[in-house]
DNA sequence: GAAATCTCTTAACCTATGTCAACGAGTTGA
DNA sequence: TCAACTCGTTGACATAGGTTAAGAGATTTC
């Protein structure tokens, strides 16, 4: 696949939810880079203003933060066809409290808040495409916290592969842990008692 | 107060943010509708779509879900100059997860969908407020899900009294309790605890 | 103003998960 | 190819918070 072949996976991404013109596809395309990060790279970290907005293509990647006490959290994995950032920093400029590291080796397209600015100006109607996917993500992370704090940890992981078949093969399994707020050992010893 | 005054909240809470003119102002004023509610009253309840998006005027409020359990789970509290609603399935229709309810007697401007789809055609700039609220929501949420799944109980205690300082005048413990995701005797021994 | 309900506290005991330490099987890198 | 990591597992013990039950004030309701 070439540079152009993967823009298209993005104009075919946006196309099947809004409706969009030859010309709106080439703006939008050209709006966009298109970068490729090696396993264990960071495209963002925390405390730094995050002035990336993602659109995967391929690969395998983690949105984490780091706490005070030195612990990481997974927020999410990301997939191709996700986009992935810190919207409150990609907005504000504010520091980022979130770190997007490569799982397995990506392919991203990407923008700054200055170019999205642009291509808002000269197609307004992606300005519901993204307030749609805000939405949608506001509505998963609610979803998610209230499994947070109303299921225990089995609970949470048999969720957790119920909705995302096949995660156990793309994402080590003390990822999986952080992610579900435990950790590796305790994973390890639920798996034990489940498999019972 | 009358209904003119009550509006003028909202008017001025707008202004304050985007600028409007006087003829805006009028348009938002009567697009949206004063209500008040008495204590205890639930204004939408999970399970049924909520059509209903609350600018909180006076009052107090919690928005909570209940669980498979049957447990409660208090997601925010909502005092004058909040937005409350289920956004998701105010944008989609979709059935709520959620419960708004009064828990002090709560004067408020309410919307319903195709009201508020309305309003933003006629001033387009209220798109930019609420994507603007959105991403509040969010990032707060975001903040909020971190932090649970980071500290325990007690720092997140000791966050909600310094980020809310009164909070323990306008809401009962056990509310804060479950806000904190514990049960009301594990905040009790826990504040015998902080108080040593 | 008596009864019913709500709110908070305390205590004893229970359980899920954290913490620490050790080990073996891969995997990676010089 | 050897050394160094990384990853998952196990076991012993520690602890935060859940569970249950009881009681004492407040507050609401009739």
């Amino acid at each position: 696949m070439n540079e152009a072949d993967y823009k298209k996976v993005l104009t075919d991404y946006i196309d099947k939810r809004l409706n969009i013109s030859e010309e709106e596809k080439e703006i939008i395309a050209s709006s966009y880079t298109l970068k490729s990060f090696q396993k264990k790279e960071h495209i963002f970290t925390q405390g730094k203003p995050c002035s990336i907005e993602t659109f995967v293509v391929k690969g395998t990647l983690r949105l984490y933060h780091v706490d005070n006490k030195g612990q990481e959290h997974v927020l999410l994995f990301a997939f191709p066809e996700w986009w992935v950032g810190d919207m409150a920093s990609f907005n504000t400029g504010e520091p980022s409290s979130l770190n997007l590291q490569v799982l397995e080796e990506t392919i991203a397209l990407v923008i700054d808040p200055t170019e999205k600015e642009v291509l808002l100006k000269k197609v307004p109607k992606l300005e519901r495409l993204f307030r749609l996917m805000i939405q949608k993500n506001l509505s998963v992370l609610q979803k998610r916290f209230l499994l947070t704090i109303s299921a225990n940890a089995s609970d949470r992981y048999l969720e957790l592969i119920e909705r995302s078949p096949g995660i156990e093969q793309l994402v080590p399994q003390h990822q999986i842990a952080s992610y579900l707020g435990i950790h590796p050992e305790s994973l390890s010893r639920m798996k034990k008692q489940l498999s019972k």
